[in-house]
This record gives structure tokens, sequence and C-alpha cells, in this order.
DNA sequence: TAGATTGTTAATCGATTAACAATC
DNA sequence: TAGATTGTTAATCGATTAACAATC
């Protein structure tokens, strides 16, 4: 029944998230979308777009509450709630991943890391000690697990998220450099550290062919 | 005078190299749009149109020649030459950068990592040893740097790119949570990884609102 | 030649922007 | 009340899809 939001409006409002929670740390209350539009280089008429998908959070002839939207706009996300989160393949990124505390601050609480490898099994990274792949499953089933991060070669993603999925889990971060092709149940988020490196050389290499001439 | 490619096209073209990639290690000599449609998941007329921005590499009642199309897209994306790549952060994600040797499989050769935390600089990371930021400067007057990756926090990360920018630096991987707002003879690539996990949170809610009503 | 498939134009769809009435 | 700014409809723009003539 609910109109389906698109995935430029999703994609937009973690966004929109930092920049309220910045105008909160510096003891703004108030913002209208004019102002907003300015500061994040977007247009106020797309800014009343997107809050509008999901109700009205303003006030006419006054403008958006600061807090007030900004906490919608995390309850949208699921910030308001912890998720559990294990991170299979303990490699440089899946530990970058565990190390990193940024994550737990939004409610993403790293419960796991697994690694096949038993070099890798048993050392501490972040908060957490490696698992073998082998305790995965048992793991799953005595503790929530509402997303998983897959920091593994791409040979070994598709059948670990197929796994996965038979387990219960539903949410993917997918850093394998590889497509999932998941069931419409499955929510997957791709990470493609590779390709975005290459959009960025495109575009680098685009720059310096018309030089300054449009200044 | 060569007509804008649009963003949204410039995106697709590393997925595009990455198939293609993979048939040609399979041997697949040939395909034509409807079998890559097919594998993909994208409509034909979209690969048709994408591959005739940059002009026909196909031929007509044949398909397109695996080989001679991977190597097009990769020379559009600049993989045909070698990039040089500095760290701008010896943290745990500036590490797992440094030591994935993936990126340099695609010409993109990470040359040098800094950092201004005493306890990092000296610490061998990959084939590099972590310098100090006061080195930044004359390194880069010393050697070629195509592309700066900045994993630094948010509050230096507008700064260092500044700076960067003056020694001549136009290429930016930007994984600090922040805008860098640079001129136009800049690119920028960000990585917010943190909002890539809060749109998939979202997705994942709204999964399990609307449990398999559409299968 | 007949069949297949591209390259490209035209139609459709969806997202962005503009405009303005509602209203605080 | 007058001024400001939202919420929302309408117009525009751009991207995707469909169709088909060109041609291998």
């Amino acid at each position: 029944m609910e109109k389906k939001i698109s995935s430029a409006v999703i994609k937009r409002l973690p966004r929109y998230y930092r920049y309220l929670s910045e105008l909160l740390d510096k003891g703004i209350d108030k913002i209208s979308s004019q102002e907003l539009s300015r500061r994040m280089h977007v247009t106020a008429s797309q800014i009343r777009q997107d809050f509008n998908n999901f109700g009205g959070f303003g006030q006419q002839g006054y403008g958006y509450n600061v807090e007030v939207l900004r906490n919608e706009i995390g309850r949208i996300l699921g910030l308001d709630k912890q998720h559990f989160v294990i991170i299979i393949g303990a490699g440089n990124l899946g530990q970058a991943l565990a190390n990193y505390g940024g994550f737990e601050k939004r409610g993403f609480l790293i419960s796991g890391i697994f690694d096949s490898n038993p070099d890798k099994v048993g050392k501490t990274v972040g908060e957490n000690t490696v698992m073998d792949m082998s305790e995965l499953s048992s793991f799953v089933k005595g503790h929530t697990v509402d997303i998983a991060a897959l920091t593994i070669p791409k040979s070994a993603a598709a059948g670990v998220a197929a796994t996965l999925m038979d387990m219960g889990v539903r949410a993917f971060w997918n850093f394998a450099a590889t497509d999932l092709n998941l069931p419409d149940n499955a929510a997957v988020e791709n990470v493609h550290l590779a390709e975005s490196l290459m959009s960025l050389s495109y575009n680098m290499i685009n720059l310096s062919e018309n030089t300054s001439e449009d200044i």
C-alpha cells in the first residue's frame, strides 16, 4: 500500500542525516530547505520532495526543527535500533571494519568475525576473536545476526551468502567483487572498491582533457 | 565538443569490464547484447546504448568480440595506463588498501603511505613504509602522484585535500565522512562506508515489513 | 540469401526542478 | 497582518526501454 521509495532517495538519506547531525553539534536548531540547499549543494525542491516521501516533518513559514528531522531520518534508516553484524573474512578489509569504532556509534554492533584460515582463527580483532567458519552455523543459531559483511574472495561469496540465507540472515554488505543474485527477500549493498577506483580514474582522465576551459 | 557521458553510464562501465573479463577467462570470445543482458540482469537496449556512447564496438549480425570490447572499456577507464596512488592515513582502512594487491593488477600502484602519528611512521605496510605527513610535500614534488586516497578523520580531510590540490594532485578517493567541495578541475570519488551501511539497514527493514508477499 | 544483431531513433518512464497555494 | 516557508502539483529534463532500419 505504501508507495515505494526510489533508491535515489534512499541513498540521499544518510547524507541528510550527516548534515543534520553536524548542524545539531553546532547548536543550530532550525533549518529551512533553502539554507540546507545552500550547504549541501542540492536543490531546496529536492530536499522538500525527499522529506515528504515520509511525511511532513516541517512547519510552514518556519522550516524544519533540526533535531526532530535528524531523529526522523535516523528512525527511517533504522538507527534507533541496535543491529548485530558479523564479518565473514578476517583479511585486511574485514579487520579494518572490525577495528573501526564508528559503526557501533550508529547502532551497528560487530558481534562476530569468521575466517577459514587456521592462521587467523583465534586472533583478536577489535573486540572480537576470529572464529573458524565451521563455527558459523552454531553461532548464527545461537545469536541474533542482522547483517553479514562479506569480506571474502569472490569465489567464496555466493556460497557463503546462500548458506547464511538458509540460516535466516537477510542483509548482506558485500565487499566481494561479484554480484550475489539473491532472492527478493534479501537486501544486498555492494561496496566494490576496485570499481569505485575505476570510476575515479575515468573522471580523472576526462578532467585533464578539458583543462579549465569552463571556469 | 564530445558529448558529456552521464555518470550513470560511467558507473556501469567497471561492471561491464568485470563481466567481460570473466567471459574472457572462461574462453568465451563472442557475446551478443542479449546474452550479456541475460547474465548481467540489465536490458540489452541499455547495454547497446551504453557502448555506443563511445563508438561502435560491435558487428551487426554477430555481436561483440569479448576481448576487443573488454580492452576498449579498459582503455576508457584508463586501465591501459599505470596510475600512482598515495594513501593519506595509515589507520585500519589505509593499511587495508595498501595491503590489498588487487589494485595493482588493474594498474593502480600504491607508491606511498603517510600518517601524522609518530607511532605509525616507519611501520611497514604492504610494500611501503609509512612516511610522516611532513614528508608529503617533498614526496609529491619528487614523484608522480595521480590519485590520493584519503583514509583520515573527516576533520583533516578538507585541509589535506586542499594542500594536495596546491601540489597538483587532481584525483581524490575520499573515505572520510565529509564532502570535499573541491573546484571543477578535481575528480572526487567518495566511499562513505557508514552511509552504505545505513542504506543497507533501510533496505533490510523494509524487507521484513512485506514478507514474501510478492513472490 | 536468410537470419541475426547492432546502431540509432523514437517512445516511455521516472526523477528533478519549478511554481504556487496552503498555512504557520 | 505580512512574511516566510512548507507541502504538493505541474512542468521539465534526462535516462531507460522499445522499435526497427541498417548491415554483417
